[in-house]
DNA sequence: CTTCGAGATGCAACCCTGTTGTATTTGAGG
DNA sequence: CCTCAAATACAACAGGGTTGCATCTCGAAG
């Protein structure tokens, strides 16, 4: 699906700034830091991708998953795929800070107190990445 | 048990910074914020706050999660009542901020890719606390 | 094709969390 | 007591993110 396209079908206005990230996103095909996709399109102002980014995931084009750094991670929902309503866990590399989204499997259940209401979820494995890994060994 | 029986223990100086954040955190019983222990103990420097919390973590008397809000929330472990090896869930308001440790259950077991080496995991529920729920319906 | 206004962008300044460097103090063992 | 490694205070810094405001631009309406 075009980057266009999936601005239109949210009702967003296509703006450049919202074609470029979206398409970036896309092509990377795993969450992204603003700082990250900022180096890629250096071009667009700093706030602007913040804002970009916080549009495309109230729009629900995108989901956002918080890294051990404090930062966060924004990665395009590709309705093709994904198919995980309620979100689904995250993978983080400590040594790289590569993202990769866990596709495939839901989120657990988590009793909770009495009068909690529950709003979201996140799940967040940490550890080394078997590039890392292997960068490491050798 | 004493603030300083668990220093004691774990093989830490007895510092009085170091028994005045413990002391805190006890009372409180649940993860508070750096700013948050600062803001009990202004007789401490900021940076003290945040190196003495990291060795109560390295010293395997505290544990830590992040909140949504970028900041880390620290929590002594208290040997006599978590028994829960491998962590466990947390909860977070997002309305005040307020996180709890959800005893009892441990953290979901994850299928992860060939090769990556799994260092840990973090599971934040979030969502409004029953006490915000009360005074936001009043 | 032109007009026009809500919404998006760029820029500067700011806030908050956390870290680093360094001189000074402190506490535990001898 | 002494001693010295470890811990503290203070200042400066770095990174992620937000806010206010002037300017620009998309897209609907004429
Ligand atoms: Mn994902
Ligand atoms: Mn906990
Ligand atoms: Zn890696
Ligand atoms: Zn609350």
């Amino acid at each position: 699906m075009d980057a266009r396209q999936r601005l239109s079908a949210a009702g967003l206005r296509r703006t450049a700034a919202r074609v470029l990230v979206t398409e970036r996103m896309v092509a990377e095909g795993r969450p992204l830091t603003p700082a990250g996709i900022c180096e890629a399109l250096p071009e667009l102002d700093r706030v602007t991708v913040y804002r970009t980014l916080a549009s495309l995931e109230g729009a629900g084009l995108a989901h956002k998953v918080q890294g051990l750094d404090g930062a966060w991670r924004y990665c395009i929902d590709d309705s093709e795929i994904s198919g995980c309503p309620g979100g689904h866990p995250h993978l983080l590399c400590t040594r790289c800070g590569a993202m990769a989204c866990l596709l495939g499997q839901g989120l657990p259940w988590v009793a909770v107190p009495e009068g909690f209401a529950v709003q979201g979820k996140q799940l967040v494995v940490h550890g080394i990445c078997a590039s890392c890994a292997a960068a490491g060994a050798r």
